[in-house]
RNA sequence: GGGCAGGUGGCCGAGCGGUCAAAGGCAUGGGACUGUAAAUCCCACGGGCGAAAGCCCUUCAGUGGUUCAAAUCCACUCCUGCCCA
């Protein structure tokens, strides 16, 4: 196998779909240092296992030596990309998109080699168009081609709005691919048709199109929906290693190869041994939940997590670190008794006092182990305070009062 | 600019003068069962007081109004869609 086939394997190993790999292959063969575009929507803070499928195949193009583009989308930020949302998305303000920023990069360096990424800001040529460019730009595109986008479809003929500046997305970042005159654009497969008008706009402007390569869509953890921070079913990579590893453990049985093929890197054939060797897929899963806290905490707190896991959630013991919440003393009587309710809500460990209720009449509040059944109890020390299955908090008087 | 249809709890969606803190579904939380799960079953799901029965307060786009009483009627405003221009 010569180097553009090797390159190429290495290049579309677990994409969803690339257009066009014959593409590929000519480019491959003419230049030797391609440039490769991934856009990143600033308006997250923080990157999750999802969003980390596409940087690591960005990684790959910077270990073959590609030319590697970060377009910072500042400027569609204002816009929001309308891939695959039912509504109009808010628009950000520069200092918002800005903020996000500083939690972001210290993130993306957890994957990628950044002093081999080229970091743009879409803004920098985007917001200098005029008027007339912009008019030029949309000449070149059709209603009737935007309203075969499925989301935009969709919204269509179910009477939802869509804002003419959305429609707009696609062209800007399709823009963005003609300013960098870019070869590759990676990215996931929900960006499929921001890619196409790319390259369609690319060859409006006398380029050669970008070859698309798409990642396909991580599921999150409650195995349905795609991961994303809205719906709250990510595994940050920037989160602690044990919830990290107790969010790994609780993804159905049905996505373990799936999680190994996309987030470790571990090769097929050791996955496949894994479900040879063990009959319960738990214990599968244990070692995926070890290889995708090693790889972004290391081995040795990987270790850490697993043992940790294994005596909370199996012996079902007292987890290691338990957050210490502080009661103020008003709370405990002369008697030393404390209502429990009132203590919950006071700390914030519920959000109402109906809520502690109804953990504490539906048996969700444990005591040192023991489920309680009256709010009024005595106040002594260790007290720690279950809450439902794994939440754990041991209460400590304050000396300052309310 | 004209005509019409809408805006209800985290989401979807019923209600169309009192019996409405508002059906039903989804999501969520707790319990049982388990392998952390999943599936299943049970319970809860605006907030405050109360041991409880219950009482009270804030919610049905917004603002005013009619009424003993309004998510429900009226006026105006804002938002969305459709048809016509």
């Amino acid at each position: 196998m010569n180097q553009v086939q090797e390159q190429i394997k290495k290049i579309i190993e677990n994409t969803e779909e690339v257009i066009d790999i014959q593409e590929l292959e000519n480019k491959l063969l003419r230049k030797e240092r391609l440039v490769v575009k991934l856009g990143i929507d600033p308006t997250a803070n923080s990157i999750h296992l999802g969003f980390a499928v596409v940087l690591r195949k960005f990684r790959l193009f910077q270990e073959l030596g590609h030319k590697t583009y970060l377009i910072l989308g500042d400027f569609t930020a204002l816009i929001g990309d309308p891939s695959g949302k039912n509504k109009t998305r808010p628009m950000l303000t520069k200092e918002q998109i800005n903020e996000n920023l500083k939690t972001y990069l210290p993130q993306l360096g957890k994957i990628i080699d950044l002093s081999k990424t080229e970091i743009v800001y879409n803004s920098e040529w985007l917001s200098k168009l005029r008027p007339e460019e912009i008019i030029r730009l949309s000449s070149k595109y059709t209603l009737a081609q935007m309203l075969e986008r499925e989301d935009f479809k969709n919204r269509y003929k179910s009477n939802e709005p869509i804002s003419l500046h959305e429609i707009l997305y696609p062209l800007f970042q399709a823009y963005d691919s003609v300013h960098l005159e870019a070869d590759i654009e990676l990215g996931g497969i929900d960006q499929k048709f921001n890619f196409l008008v790319a390259r369609y706009i690319q060859e409006k402007y006398g380029q050669e199109p970008e070859v698309a390569i798409m990642m396909p869509i991580l599921e999150g953890i409650d195995g349905k929906n795609k991961m994303s921070k809205s719906l709250n079913n990510y595994i940050g990579i920037d989160e602690n290693p044990l919830d990290m590893f107790v969010k790994t453990m609780s993804i159905p049985d049905e996505l373990i190869k799936r999680y190994f093929k996309l987030c470790t890197n571990l090769p097929e054939e050791n996955v496949e041994k894994l479900f040879l060797l063990y009959t319960n897929p738990k214990d599968i899963k244990l070692i995926l939940a070890r290889e995708i806290v090693s790889i972004y905490h290391g081995e040795e707190i990987s270790q850490k997590c697993y043992e940790e896991f294994i005596n909370i959630y199996s012996k079902r013991e007292l987890p290691t670190n338990i957050p210490i919440v502080k009661i103020p003393k008003s709370l405990i009587d002369n008697q030393g008794n404390i209502n429990i309710i009132d203590a919950l809500y006071f700390t914030g460990l519920t959000e109402s006092k109906a809520e502690a209720k109804r953990l504490l009449s539906h048996g969700g509040i444990y005591l040192n182990g023991n489920k309680l059944t009256n709010k009024v109890i005595q106040y002594s020390k260790p007290f720690i305070i279950r809450i439902g299955k794994f939440n754990y908090y041991s209460l400590v008087e304050d000396d300052e009062s309310v």
